[in-house]
Order: C-alpha cells, then structure tokens, then sequence
DNA sequence: CGATTTATTGATAGACATCAACGCGGGTGG
DNA sequence: CCACCCGCGTTGATGTCTATCAATAAATCG
C-alpha cells in the first residue's frame, strides 16, 4: 500500500486530509511540525508528501530544500498544500523543486485526483534512459559514469509551457538536465525586452555557468514548450566534481564552448544587419532542430535571439518568403533554402 | 663562462659564428643537425640557443617546440637565425616562442650585442615575482601552489606595441599569463572591422578557453602596449590538472565569470545606444586602469570595444566633453564625472 | 463564437554608418 | 632645418536602416 506523508501545523487539517486519503486506501504518516515530517519522511521514506508553505519552525520551502539535499528522499514527489497560489509561491515552490500545488480549500476528490495523477507520473519517469548526455558517454571515465548515476538518481520535474524555471537574481540550488522541450534563458532590459541568452534542446545542462559560483542566476529561464528536467542538487554535483577530475574538465569544455559561440554572437550583434542576424538565427535553430526543418517559434523569441524589434522580424520574415528561402504557415517557418540563408549578406 | 649553443646546417657558417662568439668571451657548442642541437641543449643547459629556421630533418620552428615542452630547457633564451625576416617567419617565432630574430647576414658585432642583450634580459626575469595571480592564492591548494611552481619555471617573453601575440585560426600550443602591459583579443570581419572580445590586465591568463578543446585560437591577439608574458605549454597545465581537481574548479570560475561578462556584453549591444555603449566601455576601462584615471586607448580601439564607427566614436567623446563627463588632450582621456557615465541613458 | 493574444503592414522619425574634407603632430628624408 | 607625408582625430553632409507608433488582420484559446 502506498504510504502518504503530511506535513501541517493544524491537527484539524491534518486529521481531515488524513481521513480523505485513508478513505481512498493510501496509508497516512502525519507529522504536526517540520522537523518530525524531514524525520519521517527519512525513516519511512513516502510515495509521495504533502506539505503546508506554512509551518511554525522551518517553512515548507524549507523542508523540501533538505529532502532534497538527501538523496534518498529526494526523488520522493512533493506536493505543496497552501491557502493562495500566489505567483510568489508558485515561483519559489519551483525553484525548491516542488512538484505540484493543491490550494486550500479543496473538495475532497480533488486531492486525491492529484495525489493519483502524482504517484503515477512518478511511476514511468524512473525507465528514462540517460544516454550521450552533453556529450557524456559513461567509458569516457569513472566520474561521469558516477555522475550519470548521481543524475538517475534525481528526481525530474514538468514544467509547462511559458512556465518560469527560475528568476535573475534568484539564489540557485540547482544545476538542471533538460530531458525533453526546451528551455530559454534571458535577460530583461529595463524598458521590458527580452534578450535570449541561450536556448537549450534535450541532452544539455542548464546552469553549469553558475555552478561553482556563489552568484545568483544572473539570468531567467523559461520554457518554450513543456518540457522535463532532471533538478540535480548543486551540493551533490559539487561533492562529485572534487572526487573526479575528468569531470571538471568536462564541464571546463563546455564552457569553453559556450563563450566561443557567445563571441560569434558578440561580433554578429556589433556588425552584421539585421537582415542577417535573423537569417543567422534561423540557420542555428535549423541546425539542431527536429529534422523536419519546420521552426515552432514565435517572433517574440526571434525577436529576442536576434535583438532586434518583433515588427522587422515579421517584415524581414515576408521578405526572405518572397524570396523563396523560406514558407510560413501561421507561426511555424519552414526553411527552403538554407544555403541561400547561410549566404545572406547584409 | 656562459655557453651557447649553435644550431646550424652549413659547417661553414657553423665555424664563423663561432669564432666570432668565443673571441667574444662565450664558450660555444655546435650542432650540425636539430636531432644533435635539441640533445646537446638538454644535456648542456647552455645559457642561449642561437638556431637556424632552415634546417635539414626537423626546422627551426619544431626544435624550438621541443625543447619549450621539457621543462628543464624551457627558459632558455632561444634566438632565431635566418635569412630573411618575413612577417610570416616572425608570426611562427612568436607562436613558438622564440625570444629575438637576428636576419643574416649581419656585422659580427651586431651577433655579439645581440647575443648579450639577450642574456642579460634573461638574468633580470628570473626575479619577478609572482602574486595574486588571477585570484590564484597559494594557501587555496596544492594544485595553486604547483601551478605557481610551473609558471615560475616558464620563459617570459616581451613582444611590443601593435605586434601580434597569435592570429585566428593558428594552432595553440601556449597558455600566456600576462605580466605587464595589455593585450587585446579581437575577431575581424569581413570587411575589416575588428570587434574586441578581450582586453587582458597584468595577472589575467590568455587562452584559457581553448586549453582543453582541440580548436585552433578563434581570435587573434595582439598588445596594445608593450607587454610581458609567460608562455606557459599547455602540455604541462593539462598534466597539472589531471593532478588537482581544485586547479580545474579555479579554471571553471574563470571561465563562468568570463561567460557572464560576455553575455552582459551581448544584452548591450542589442539594445542599448551607441551613447550609452561607449559610456559603458569607458566605464570598464576606467575600473582596471592606473588609478590617475587616464586612458590612454586610441579612437579605433573605443570602436572596436563599443563595437562602432571611429567617427561616432569621435562624436560622442566631443559631446561628453561639452557635458563635462570627460576631458580629453590628445588621444588620452581622463573621466570626470564617473557617476554620469555610468547613469548615461539611450 | 467572442475575447485575447499574436502577427502583419504602413507611416514616420531618429540614430548611426558612410563618404569626404580638413587639421594636427611626428617622423623621415632631402 | 624645413618640407613633405602619413597616420590619427575631428567635423560636416548625406543617406539608409531600423525602431516605434498605430491600425488591422489572423490565430489561438476557453
């Protein structure tokens, strides 16, 4: 039988939430303070945890922070109980790694459809299989077999569309795997415009850049598509990366990467038209795109990944389909005539 | 008594050079093959290396190579001898590591002052001291403190104003850590423009981003004063770093902060005025610069960093001055009201 | 199907690159 | 020692590129 634990202050929710999900044949732990539910859920070590925000001691953003950090618990699904879902609490609650929210007051079906829907999802996500991850292949060295051990034991989130992974300024406690969708990261100018810092397809850490620096993000991230993400603790990474050499100089080569390909951006910005930064950025979003070449995107993004305004990318958009390099239909582009963009001048 | 070594395919030339260098007082060796030169030079640790380019199985250029690997010969001055000096000659010396070229056929005496100016250069380097370098702090490991070691058994090397450190698209056989003056990394476009990626200060290593990657130099480099470097051989770091991961840790930091510089740089260039841009570079040129708060940077370098035209370049810097934000004589400029350059709006 | 977001098109103005001319110093060679 | 040239910096005139504002059309979503 599945064993439930629920972490709230008020014996009387406590006692109402356990009756509901006893009702409907889960086994309840209940805990009335923060500390009791991290010593539970250690010890017992639940299907899944309910968790007021709100606690007396350590809050409940608190308790999955140290959940998290325990590997043995970490991969536990964690389900906030709150009386508002404020963006605020959303955005922290992500940013912890929390997997769900259930707003108070509640009919009594509804929590335990999510809890369900929860333990369920859980149950398929443990088969994915982590393979050439960013290039990690396990015979290139003991460390990164161990570090795709240390991955598969993490446990993955969903985050829809449009949804924010985590804000500039932000203190990070994660460095992320994107499994499927794709994430952006950016940053925001003062007038409100965005400009897309790095765009992430499955396979690719996010956040490598801020691993071992005590900064906060210094950018935010979005998803442009729903997508899954292993959340992997940056201490666990850390403890990893002092044990195994290769490792580092892994990370040291992707990073090394990244500043070239920002470079190419840097002179591109500085010197080419705006004619041929789009037709540069259809060409890079062509390249490790589906092989269908037909481009999901909007031209806010584009807008955002040339830093130009959304209006030109539409002019110049009609202006390279007259030209017969590219066929839209709605906000899907289709390229045509890829050497013709590769070749534009400006 | 100080000894050379001379490598030299022609017997004759071999005996005239050294005749003229042992009536000056040096004790000579001589090699008529770079096989017999580069075992003579280890077994010897001669004071100077005087060699031809021109050589019969291995050339000048791969002697010098060889030798810059083995740590024990390493700081040997090495002087090329050859016909002609061609930029194309001194370009390969210089991404060698050749400290002087002397062009034949030249006055005995001109051989002989040569020859000494070297040495006594060479004497004089020994002592710099090495500090703070990059962050790097003995007491922050063992790893820091042997790569304090490596550098202090480097050769240093000077290379003057306008002259060029390596060029995009060479192979990269070095790490540099700059001592004194200041080099600038910058990419060309195709119609000659030059966009600075870089700009190093004395303590900062040069090359970092390609150390681990198999990638020729993605840049070209070049001192915008003159400058002394350390040419450390990538070889050696990568041994170091297969030895002390928290060596790796220092590098990954660099680079992140490099990273976020960059991807400042980027969000800049796309939306903010050439004003404002240039305002920005000004900024970051006045941060790491003497404490008088002169600059001394001519106008096509500033284009080249706010990624400009010289002439706006020119403009602006006359409007600021009318604002009373900066002072100019010359080509030197001297920030007046920090704050306003710093709160500059589009 | 209406409402709201997202994309396109047009008109306009401003910012900036480009071409061209000119002044200024410093080095070079007669 | 002076004239000359060359590189560098400044200034002016001009044209073009692209952001912005505004209006409309299309598409997406509930």
């Amino acid at each position: 039988m599945k064993n439930i634990l629920i972490i709230e202050n008020d014996p009387d929710l406590l006692g109402k939430y356990s009756d509901i999900l006893r009702n409907s044949g889960y086994e309840v732990t209940a805990a009335l303070n923060s500390k009791l539910g991290i010593n539970l859920a250690i010890s017992k070590l639940p299907s899944l945890i309910l968790c007021n925000t709100v606690l007396s001691d350590i809050d409940g953003f608190g308790v999955l922070s140290v959940l998290s950090r325990n590997p043995s618990t970490t991969k536990i699904p964690f389900v906030f109980l709150n009386a508002l879902s404020t963006p605020d609490i959303v955005k922290k609650g992500i940013a912890c790694g929390a997997d769900d929210f259930v707003t108070k007051p509640f009919q009594g079906g509804q929590l335990v459809r999510s809890v369900e829907a929860r333990i369920n999802k859980n149950k398929n996500q443990t088969s994915l299989p982590i393979s050439e991850v960013d290039n990690i292949h396990p015979h290139n060295g003991k460390g990164l077999e161990k570090l795709i051990d240390l991955i598969s034991q993490c446990k993955i989130r969903h985050i829809k569309k449009k949804q924010m992974l985590y804000y500039e300024s932000d203190h990070s406690q994660w460095l992320y795997l994107l499994i499927e969708g794709c994430i952006k990261t950016l940053k925001l100018t003062d007038d409100g415009r965005q400009m897309i810092t790095g765009l992430y397809k499955p396979k690719s850490f996010i956040g490598l850049d801020t691993l071992l620096l005590d900064d906060p993000w210094l950018e935010s991230a979005e998803a442009t598509q729903n997508s899954s993400l292993y959340f992997i603790s940056k201490s666990a990474i850390i403890d990893l990366l002092n044990e195994h050499v290769e490792l580092n100089q892994h990370f040291i080569k992707i990073l090394s990467a990244n500043l070239h390909e920002k470079e190419d951006q840097l002179i591109e910005l500085a010197y080419e038209s705006v004619r041929k930064r789009l037709a540069q950025v259809l060409v890079r979003l062509n390249k490790d795109a589906v092989p269908i070449d037909q481009l999901d995107i909007c031209r806010d993004e584009l807008a955002g990944l040339a830093g130009i305004a959304i209006e030109t990318v539409s002019r110049i958009l009609t202006d390279f389909k007259e030209r017969g390099l590219i066929e839209r239909n709605g906000s899907q582009i289709q390229i045509i005539d890829l050497y013709g963009l590769i070749k534009m001048k400006s």
